[in-house]
DNA sequence: TCATTCCATATTGTCGACAATTTTGCAATC
DNA sequence: GATTGCAAAATTGTCGACAATATGGAATGA
């Protein structure tokens, strides 16, 4: 009858990621573990393991003895964010420069033509998925673990500042832009690839709006001054 | 009888950690669940918990049904932990002398102070302890969740790193540099504050051996060629 | 009417047991 | 003697149940 199908912890992560980035989950709300292994469909202790997870990727806080929720990231942190992640963005390329195989060539140019795909057909979905897994492929195409830990971590915060602040209804991160990027590292031309994605990735933060005044719903003596 | 007391998670793997740090755990040894419920007088699922987060630290790599094993970082890797460490503390740092309360210089004092008792006294688990404190304590007090959370990544896996690499008998990160930074930031002098922290970070990178002939184990057509 | 206390409810934290998977030891075969 | 196949042991993965803790509302008193 019901389907007995046991969703997987990555799968977990994934979809509530995903729901994140795509407002359908607001920061400040709770994710009850219950109500979770119901929607989907296992025990509370794989439910568990997943927000373990995704606290560890900083989208949800959990309070002890209080549970998990969403995360909001103040302006502040998502400069921090961003700051960071020019840094590592230029060491993940700097790297690439130095020489791709063609298989990984191959990879890259095979996501950015399914971004472009996804872009045409407006598939908000997956337009998402594809432009975070971009900037995950560099780093993953590198071979550095940490390159890809930090590099993961640094995705889904973006996503979250990026759900959050937004203040166009276009997404951003256009697959031209990651497509220059590509053949910038497939000649090999570091310092033309560097900035590339040092313009690329002002530009996605210049469409968010973090000049928007804090909320200071939790220090009510600021807010009210 | 026996000590009924159960260990929290952070206590687990905070020993986890310094056993790492100390090289009383080398790189690969496997971390068994049950073993380790034994030690620490827990049930299993404490450990595992426990070595989630220690996963999320970079410090043992989980491998779906074989368990968890103590990382063993190559030269690359290390490399590049330390290139991103130069450029989120010099963010830190940057932040940190645009001004700081009272109460925070006098927390960076004592501990500065207290890592120099530890020192002439000799107490090798403080001194590991203390000197990785402190960069989480300048993280800590810029009060963004996300430097502190990036810091935290970072000193997990310097000390790894350390673990391995380290070629002197001697532990680096000196009081005396951590106390010059201390009263840069103290002064609001960016200049000074920043070039200190680039001095000791290659300080602290250089006294390690990545020189050293890789070890491709795991690559055998390399490794016989 | 408002503040306080107490209790019922809801939610998270922990544990022990069982199922699934992998590793290991041993024997049979080539 | 080396290799393959199989079974037993060890280890990890998952679950349901119970204990501990926090939340919200009703009852009580000023």
């Amino acid at each position: 009858m019901s389907d007995q199908t046991g969703v997987s912890v990555q799968q977990i992560v994934e979809k509530v990621w995903l729901s994140i980035a795509e407002r359908r989950l607001r920061p400040g709300v709770q994710l009850k573990e219950e109500q979770m292994a119901t929607i989907f469909n296992v025990s509370r202790a794989r439910i568990r393991q997943a927000l373990a997870l995704l606290q560890r990727d900083g989208l949800v806080a959990i309070i002890p003895n209080r549970g998990a929720f969403v995360c909001k990231p103040s302006v502040e942190e998502a400069r921090d964010v961003f700051f960071v992640r020019r840094t590592v963005e230029r060491c993940v390329v700097e790297r690439l420069c130095k020489g791709v195989s063609k298989a990984d060539i191959k990879r890259l140019r095979d996501h950015v033509a399914k971004e472009r795909i996804a872009n045409t057909q407006d598939i908000t979905t997956d337009i998402i998925k594809l432009s975070g897994g971009f900037h995950l492929l560099l780093a993953e195409t590198v071979g550095s673990d940490f390159l890809f830990a930090t590099m993961r971590d640094l995705i889904a915060r973006s996503s979250l500042i990026t759900a959050v602040y937004r203040n166009t209804n276009r997404f951003n991160c256009g697959p031209d832009e990651h497509a220059e990027i590509v053949e910038a590292i497939v000649g090999n031309d570091a310092d033309r690839a560097t900035h590339l994605m040092a313009h690329h990735l002002e530009h996605v933060e210049s469409e968010l709006d973090l000049t928007e005044i804090r909320d200071l719903s939790h220090d009510l003596r600021a807010a009210l001054a």
